[in-house]
DNA sequence: AACTTTCGCAACCGCACGCAT
DNA sequence: AATGCGTGCGGTTGCGAAAGT
């Protein structure tokens, strides 16, 4: 038996909201703060509305302070960042952008920044079958060779080898769970998040990846519970880094650019079709604001939006 | 001016989670 | 432990406006 509906989809309204239907409802969650049960307000306040649709309304452009359209060029970098550390979590995202609804960045993100970011790039399934207009933003970014982010630095590949510990699948995924949770916080155990996945991926695709003693003994350092702050730069391994920064990725927080089910092949820089290979990926992970937090950034290669967040937890 | 195509955004849909029972 | 329900989230769609032909 499928689950009951939250209303009578019959009965209920669509579409556009009225001023009037507006107006009731401001006035309504001013007088009585943000309601307890969205389910029963419309029948409450007379509205013919489903009551998810009236928190959408009051969530996204009744409630006060909010901004729409006009993003500045510090929220486009935030935006970026955050996205290629933590994907598509547009409520965590917009937690960072006062004002913004994850509603709003998610169609920003969607109609302006990732094509600003991926030069027109995308993957035919990404598309709506009636929009084939991305032939001609490709064309012209390939015509004026516009670009969002810098060149990326010229990493040379196939240049990391890790030695053999015991049981390098679990550490791995220790290790990941760890990073991640200060990458994505509140966010529940057992999510797969683009670091993890990314770690996951570098084990399964070599089946060589082991941790060092080094290594090792950062990731026994990282509370099961809590997170680990670096202490600074020499807390971290190079060889980390150089996991993240010395390998053909595929970031499962970038799948959507192009499309899923495609693995990395060999370390060598290449990648199957379909995928990014380091120098499409390494260009996302190098934003143009790059500071340092107790000089771990330069390790990390942390865009300032995750040093901020590294240092909230 | 008329028509078509593209864009941007508000809103809907369905799923997953967490809490209460 | 199982079930039901409300809430929150992310993906997707629909439609009016703007731009192009």
């Amino acid at each position: 038996m499928g689950r009951a509906p939250c209303c009578d989809k019959e009965t209920v309204k669509k579409g556009p909201w009225s001023p009037e239907e507006d107006a009731k409802l401001k006035s309504y969650i001013q007088q009585h703060g943000t309601v307890g049960n969205w389910i029963a307000l419309p029948q409450q306040i007379g509205l013919k509305r489903c009551g998810k649709s009236c928190r959408l309304r009051w969530l996204n452009y009744l409630r006060p302070n909010i901004k729409h359209g006009g993003f500045s060029e510090e929220e486009d970098n935030i935006i970026c960042s955050l996205y290629v550390a933590i994907g598509s979590r547009w409520s965590l995202i917009a937690a960072r952008l006062p004002g913004r609804t994850d509603n709003d960045i998610k169609n920003y993100w969607n109609t302006k920044l990732k094509k600003k970011l991926l030069g027109g790039k995308q993957h035919k399934n990404q598309q709506r079958a009636h929009r084939v207009c991305h032939k001609n933003q490709e064309a012209k970014e390939s015509k004026d060779g516009s670009s969002f982010w810098p060149t990326p630095p010229n990493i040379p590949t196939n240049q990391f080898k890790y030695q053999v510990d015991g049981d390098g699948h679990a550490s791995i995924r220790k290790f990941s769970t760890n990073v991640d949770g200060r990458f994505s916080c509140n966010y529940g155990a057992g999510h797969e998040t683009p670091l993890a996945s990314f770690l996951e991926q570098q084990h399964l695709c070599t089946g060589s990846i082991e941790l060092s003693e080094q290594v090792t003994s950062f990731i026994n350092g990282c509370s099961p519970s809590g997170y680990h702050m670096p202490q600074g730069p020499n807390e971290i391994p190079v060889e980390l880094d150089e996991m993240f920064c010395g390998n053909s990725v595929k970031l499962e927080g970038l799948d959507s650019f192009f499309g899923v089910g495609n693995m990395v092949g060999e370390s060598n820089g290449t990648s199957t079709s379909g995928s990014m290979n380091w120098n499409e990926v390494s260009p996302l992970i190098h934003p143009p604001v790059v500071t340092s937090y107790q000089g771990m950034q330069q390790q990390y290669c942390l865009p300032d939006e995750l040093v901020h967040l590294l240092g909230a937890q």
